[in-house]
DNA sequence: CTGAAAGCGCTAACAC
DNA sequence: GTGTTAGCGCTTTCAG
């Protein structure tokens, strides 16, 4: 069944000791930087080595090792494919090869299920900590995925039942001054798109929007059921075939943003309709009319929580924090439309 | 120094055994799945596990099994932040993720000793093959980096000088189909604006741009020199401010149309000028005029290439393919603009 | 400064 | 079916 190079040949620690007529023991003090070998002892080993291009096996050491470490930690993150996460991962890569450090990694998809599996995963190959974009809202089951003592970071949303630094996007706060910016533009009808209830980001994003409506006196008009962002774009005509559309559209996400930007070109309503939307893309410059956004920062989120990872895992033993990386309103055009006269007048 | 915590305590087989009151290899076939174990004590192997919530330690396991196998695979793109490395990832991890697998992954960043450090890291994690996006010009090291039989798939780029299957888009002959599309609509004067020198998928895209022109008879204007992708709205605004400047632009990847669309926004010409773009892009299609492009599929690169892999994985010694992943053009609006009169006037 | 012996957690080979 | 023994490649401990 098996053929023999199946099974890799590589030379071990052994196979060097041998060829440089030294102990097992002594090569391993070379290969870890010990510096108590003698120079020409050394010289021989790295020989040796160089000739049987011997590679140490780090699972093998780590079995034996004090500290256990894999210099290895596991990302879970939305989807790997999205720019969000992506800019956000290629952060937190950064961060860790700075520090010799790779990275195991893994799309959750909105998916708890999915989310536990990978953890168990990334903790079976010995992890030696998580940065986890929470899709579930109990995250208790880490500890019992995890061994005792493994650190976690959340990242994006806050996890729930397990102890770890948290790194958050301020979602509130940012759809506060998104819808805020909207009312300063005289618009009274503000229409919210997105997963309002089962996403706690777009939840929180909810409620900065419900709060801005708040200070101004205004109600919330009826909002379109949204569960996938996939949906957006029909959801978004659909808004606009009901009576008394909005003159401005807030939108939770950046898919949802730039479903919310098809459907209004194809209603020919993108020169009509404001727009803001939560979460900067690539080319919303370049539309027409260009998307302000809410923008967060993927990448300072992910470096933030590499950074705090490894200060866990360096010995860290503080409670819990939180870092609260800021948003930033970027004008540049669709949210700074006034009301357009004619639907006021038609939906009046 | 280190804590008592420091060590994670995690119960091992033996403990599972002993509160389970069998021999530790009754635990091994049970969390193997071995059928031959008698019902009554797999149960009480299960219920110990579960109690002691014990986790195989995957290190140990590879360590001592025939076959070696971490499942997990090694993945080297060129950045995993930008879009098409981020879709390419997605698919292998998918494919990945429907067999077990898990997914090590770093960027090269146009880095040839960063290639070939991130393939010694993933080696000595022992990865069970490699999937990667060479960024150099020679990938023989992976012959010392990796045991031998370690399985390699390449994919965007050829890899050189080690055996490995190979996943590459159509860069020749889309290229070629793009220019010939702008001369179709009757351009005699196309420029080339990518990286023609270093790197291998822009040379192949050079190629295709230059047969397109031998058959039509046409000599390439004077291109202007592109390193690397962040100069190409520079690089754009140098080629319009020459003489004879050209009526259609082909760029050669999806960071460098960007940059040109931006330069033809700036100097009001790009509704004038003519565009093709290799890659695809998201919003493409919602920019003005929307960008015609020459769209590769990152997911059937990134799919092809992990089946390709775990086809080797699993035993497949034949000798190295070549998977040739279809480009297709999208015709958007700028590639099918005519020659602009004004322009074409001013520069007879 | 160097080496011999023990053992990390697990599976393979072979007994019973 | 089940258990015992050996040992994967390495680091630790401890003796020289």
């Amino acid at each position: 069944m098996r053929q023999p190079d199946d099974r890799a040949v590589r030379p071990t620690m052994n196979d060097v000791a041998r060829t440089a007529g030294v102990s097992l023991k002594t090569v391993s003090r070379v290969i870890n930087g010990e510096p108590t070998v003698a120079p020409h002892l050394a010289e021989r080993v790295r020989a040796a080595v160089d000739a049987l291009r011997y590679r140490p096996n780090l699972g093998a050491s780590m079995l034996r090792r004090n500290d256990r470490r894999t210099r290895t930690i596991g990302v879970l993150l939305e989807d790997v494919g999205n720019p969000f996460s992506a800019a956000l991962h290629r952060a937190v890569e950064d961060e860790a090869l700075a520090r010799g450090v790779h990275v195991l990694i893994g799309s959750v998809d909105e998916n708890p299920q999915r989310e536990r599996d990978l953890a168990r995963a990334f903790a079976e190959r010995h992890a030696d900590g998580l940065i986890v974009a929470p899709a579930g809202d109990d995250q208790s089951y880490l500890a019992s995925e995890l061994p005792a003592g493994t650190p976690v970071v959340f990242v994006d949303r806050q996890g729930t039942g397990f102890a770890g630094d948290s790194v958050l996007a301020t979602n509130v706060v940012g759809a506060t001054e998104a819808v805020r910016h909207l009312i300063a533009h005289g618009h009274r009808r503000i229409a919210f798109l997105g997963d309002h209830a089962r996403i706690a980001t777009a939840r929180s994003r909810y409620r900065g929007y419900l709060d801005a409506l708040g200070e101004a006196g205004l109600e919330p008009p009826a909002k379109p059921e949204l569960h996938h962002w996939s949906t957006a774009e029909s959801a978004t005509l659909t808004l606009f075939g009901r009576d008394h559309p909005p003159t401005a559209l807030f939108t939770a996400q950046n898919l949802v943003t730039i479903g919310a930007v098809r459907a209004l070109r194809r209603l020919r309503l993108h020169r009509d309709v404001a727009l803001v939307g939560f979460d900067d893309f690539p080319l919303a410059d370049l539309v027409e009319p260009a998307v302000t956004v809410v923008a967060q920062d993927p990448a300072a989120m992910g470096r933030t929580a590499a950074r705090a990872l490894f200060e866990r895992i360096d010995g860290d033993r503080q409670p819990p924090r939180e870092f609260w990386i800021p948003t930033a309103l970027i004008r540049r055009g669709s949210g700074e439309l006034p009301p357009h006269p004619v639907r006021a007048r038609a939906t009046l």
